[in-house]
DNA sequence: CATGAAAATTGGAACGTTTCAACATAGCGA
DNA sequence: TCGCTATGTTGAAACGTTCCAATTTTCATG
């Protein structure tokens, strides 16, 4: 079965392909019978103009951007698409989201598919599992199609937006202990995120840098989507003694933060009053939470936004520019989650 | 300043387009010393291949199908989005997803940006407000552009996959009016959406099919944006006195419901001692509140799902099909927001 | 009815790639 | 040295539109 086009509309209908273009668009110098007879055969034989022919006469008319995340229902990231949303429609661009949803190939598929839709550059929140999966940013670069990333990644020359997790954690981890908690412990996050390796270090160089020892059962990697958390999390308390219990826990972020909360309210035990919780990200829906959570802030607004402007700079440099690399501070705040240990 | 094309990069190099075309390619026909030679001059003159002539020369390669929706920030919407995403992958389709945030302007120019990027089809949340700011959904129907709406829009013969927001909230309310309750008040949504109109049907319609008699003020328009609803709650608890307090409350969703909720517990009123709170939609985030939220549930994945099974019927049919209207049902679920009224 | 202006229509070039048959070259064995 | 392959390279046609100068048709007017 062949493809309808404009040619076929023109000769079923008794005029030029001129003619059925100009209907198309909507030009008022056709007939209003012309018009109706066009749309009629139009209608008749389905025919769907092919957006590609349009855009290759008429040259770049559209002005368009897109954004790789990882999780579409998690609310730091739809924040950033926001933020960059929002300077890329101040410069006229168009923003659209997709989503890996933590699966190479897709992050692969959707790359592929920015560039052959001339959606003009990407903002990728990489998946940086093991080593090299990264043909296809080596790819990008090849077409000089612009990119950039919100972690590093080990390997590739590459604009960057990033937040500086290690500092970051330390920062929390040396308030808890500030505040006399002295049995901590992190919920690390997904081997698959640069932030999960980051966040574990700081956790270790904040003790390396106190006079509490660090000791490797402080790592505990329960993932961070809720089901899996959740379950980790009452596994992990259950199976241990109560005076086992750490005092503070540090959480991967916030949602698997949630995650442990409706775990130790499933267990009855008191949060900040039996264990303090610090969360990551400060996403929206933790605010809520009727004990707010602490956490570090990244500026999930700011990091979409500084993205999409280096992004815009490079699309429309006529020349290559060399690749920038920006780290974000964050912010650590202090809810109603965490608290002085009794002494 | 010219765009850059593959001409001029063959001309630089010495070679012919062919060779150019292959290099891009990664065939293997090149010598090695050639293609180095070509991918230099390519970053030299900062050459980026037009996607869209690739795509012309080699017909339908990509399957793609785009989703609008209203608000990115809100779960109803993106998990939504990953069941059409679900859908579509089994079929071997891409999904991006694009968000109005309210806008009309937004709405219309991405209909415009699929159709012209030659996404195969869409699925829209429509805004609609007012009467007719609809003229882009009657373009796409004259280009036979397949899409699905998620609410019926008057005037437009489409595809529309919807909750039957009437029914729900019927139920809801009878529900309420059974366990005692008597002092009922809806707090509406925003104006442009049709589930704001439709549920505020189906409330009335509830106690008219009751002994209760509906009055005008039990409607209270507080919007569904966290900071609006909070602030309009706060100050409709304020401005009246604690005997005239409704003994329930149906939300317009559970954005809204959360921002409710905070308030309340911001005048130190008990839910559901106090009052008792409904909501709509069963967003993943109400159910982790420390008083699980009672509230109408959507078939949020199974909405995006069959809204993208009927979209790929019509983009893969030869011939024009005729609408769908599809209407799920929706559970009523009660968790501990509401309870039965002391008599 | 002839005329000229206005309105409607036509058709070929152009957009920037890919494809592929044809051609050129290099390497090798006899 | 001469074929013969195998390997590289070329260049014109094709993809499905839009554009626009040229042409035809319509219509009002005297």
């Amino acid at each position: 079965m062949q493809r309808v086009t404009i040619e076929d509309v023109a000769r079923r209908a008794g005029v030029s392909k001129g003619t059925v273009s100009a209907v198309i668009n909507g030009r008022n110098t056709v007939r209003a019978e012309t018009r109706e007879h066009v749309l009629n055969v139009m209608k008749e034989l389905n025919f769907r103009p092919r957006g590609v022919a349009r855009n290759l006469k008429n040259g770049e008319l559209d002005k368009s951007i897109g954004i790789i995340i990882k999780d579409l229902s998690y609310p730091f990231y739809t924040t950033i698409a926001l933020g960059a949303r929002e300077y890329a429609n101040s410069k006229g661009y168009s923003v659209v989201v997709t989503s890996s949803e933590n699966d190479h190939e897709c992050e692969r598929k959707y790359t592929h598919l920015f560039s052959a839709k001339d959606i003009k550059g990407a903002i990728i929140a990489p998946l940086v599992e093991g080593t090299a999966e990264i043909e296809h940013l080596f790819k990008l670069k090849m077409l000089n199609y612009p990119f950039v990333l919100l972690e590093d990644v080990k390997g590739i020359q590459a604009n960057v937006v990033a937040i500086d997790n290690i500092k970051a954690i330390k920062k929390a981890v040396k308030y808890l202990i500030e505040i006399g908690h002295t049995k901590i412990v992190h919920f690390a996050g997904p081997p698959q995120s640069s932030h999960t390796h980051e966040r574990i270090d700081g956790f270790r160089q904040a003790f390396s840098e106190s006079p509490l020892v660090f000791r490797e059962d402080m790592i505990v990697s329960i993932g961070s989507r809720h089901e899996e958390s959740y379950g980790n999390a009452l596994q992990y308390f259950r199976s241990r003694n109560r005076e086992d219990y750490p005092t503070a826990v540090v959480c991967f972020n916030d949602q698997q933060a949630l995650a442990v909360l409706t775990a130790l309210r499933e267990l009855n035990i008191r949060v900040p009053d039996d264990i303090s919780i610090v969360g990551n990200d400060d996403i929206y829906y933790a605010r809520l939470y009727p004990v707010p959570l602490t956490t570090i802030r990244a500026p999930q607004y700011e990091i979409g936004r500084k993205a999409a402007e280096i992004l815009i700079r490079n699309i429309e440099s006529p020349t290559a520019l060399p690749p920038e690399k920006v780290v974000l501070e964050t912010d650590f705040i202090i809810r109603e989650s965490t608290k002085p240990l009794r002494t």
